[in-house]
DNA sequence: AATCAAATTCTTGTATACAAAAAATCATTT
DNA sequence: AAATGATTTTTTGTATACAAGAATTTGATT
């Protein structure tokens, strides 16, 4: 598939970020990487260059790269925007979601439901990812849905654990509910309402997020 | 400022697509680029690399970089987000614009109402774009702002001309009065509604900027 | 001992060299 | 003459070499 060295390593660098085995403020050395990856600079430096761009990596000219710092501030402002984008493959689901999806998004939300009494997190994460991946693909924008899924990986290093409530599962799915049904009703007002809520940086849920945060964001801003 | 060549090329690079001075499906072959500025190869792959990751050149592996092409599908796409992020724009800028944001804002529309009567496109397209900056920025998230600015440059490729329909400059400065007041009035769902119909996918403005589309949109696809 | 300056080392950025793949050209065959 | 296949030429992708700017270390001075 990834014909060059570059494509190879890019996502492996990608994923290490996103998934916080490289936290904010590494120090990204072309060297090391170049030797770790048994490839030249060259296709290292590319990879970074392509990571910078998309906001994961921050290049500081004849200084280096380290995976991307950004503010508290900055977050808030991904986080309004992630909610106003799910917002909007909400309301476009509604009105655009074929039956076979329907019927994947009823199925998704019965999986995602089955967790509702447990405090089985890691296993919930991923059935909620999944659900939200199923409205993205209903809004049938596939430039809106990889505009959200960018900014979500481009989030994701910054939780450094997932929410661990008590009771969250419970009520995440609960909301999950009536959204599964304003779409499948096509009910495109409602869905984006209900989406607003569920992600709302008023809401609940941010505030978990901004209880994960780790301790360097209360200081410091890029 | 840019202290690498490849930093002063990229922003050369992106202008002359932005501007359609190179046009979608163009050949960017790097060895001519190299010469043409002066460097090497290795400068002229780092700024295309970066601006096949915003999305503005497509590489294709072994095969070169060519201007981006996208479908008349992707357009609609991505004219629908864009119409989304900018009534989020309207609807923060309404509940945070400052004091100097509203006058510089009442002043801009002024300027640009000042058109009504003309038909000077070229000037109307320029004091439009500085208002819309302006709420862009009232929004008073950056994060936002830039995300809209990007793609509104990533669009921009692809209209040839202005609309030069007569009595749309009128048409256009009275929503965008309604608009403007909406905003100083602190009334955010009415400036997020009517930023959606300035913008609005199902209206004129689509409309006409599909009329402007150069025909081999109307083929092919990537 | 602390601080500042000079020199050294390390790292980034660019150029060049080389290898491999794609495109183009040319020859051969039907 | 058209089509197909082999060969040449271009062009991309990677490695290496080199230059210039940071960072660090060392040494001198107060």
């Amino acid at each position: 598939m990834a014909t060059s060295r570059a494509n190879e390593i890019l996502p492996v660098l990608e994923q290490d970020i996103v998934t916080g085995k490289l936290t904010p403020g590494t120090r990204l050395d072309e060297t090391v990487l170049a030797e770790k990856f048994g490839v030249s600079r060259t296709p290292i430096r590319e990879a970074l260059n392509r990571l910078s761009t998309s906001g994961l990596v921050e290049i500081r000219p004849r200084r280096g790269a380290i995976v991307a710092a950004i503010s508290v501030q900055d977050l808030m402002n991904m986080f309004e925007v992630m909610a106003d984008l799910e917002a909007l493959c909400a309301r476009l689901a509604a009105r655009r979601i074929t039956p076979a999806e329907k019927e994947a998004l009823r199925a998704a939300h019965v999986d995602c439901h089955a967790l509702s009494g447990t405090e089985n997190f890691d296993e919930y994460y991923v059935l909620n990812l999944r659900l939200h991946d199923l409205l993205y693909k209903a809004s049938h924008n596939s430039f809106l849905e990889k505009q959200v899924c960018e900014l979500r990986r481009r989030l994701s290093p910054h939780r450094r654990l997932q929410v661990r409530i008590p009771g969250r599962i419970l009520a995440s799915s609960n909301e999950h509910g009536a959204l599964v049904k304003a779409v499948i009703d096509g009910d495109a007002a409602l869905a984006e309402k209900l989406t607003r809520n569920h992600v709302a940086i008023q809401g609940e849920r941010f505030t978990d997020f901004l209880a994960t945060l780790p301790s360097h964001y209360l200081q410091a801003s890029a």
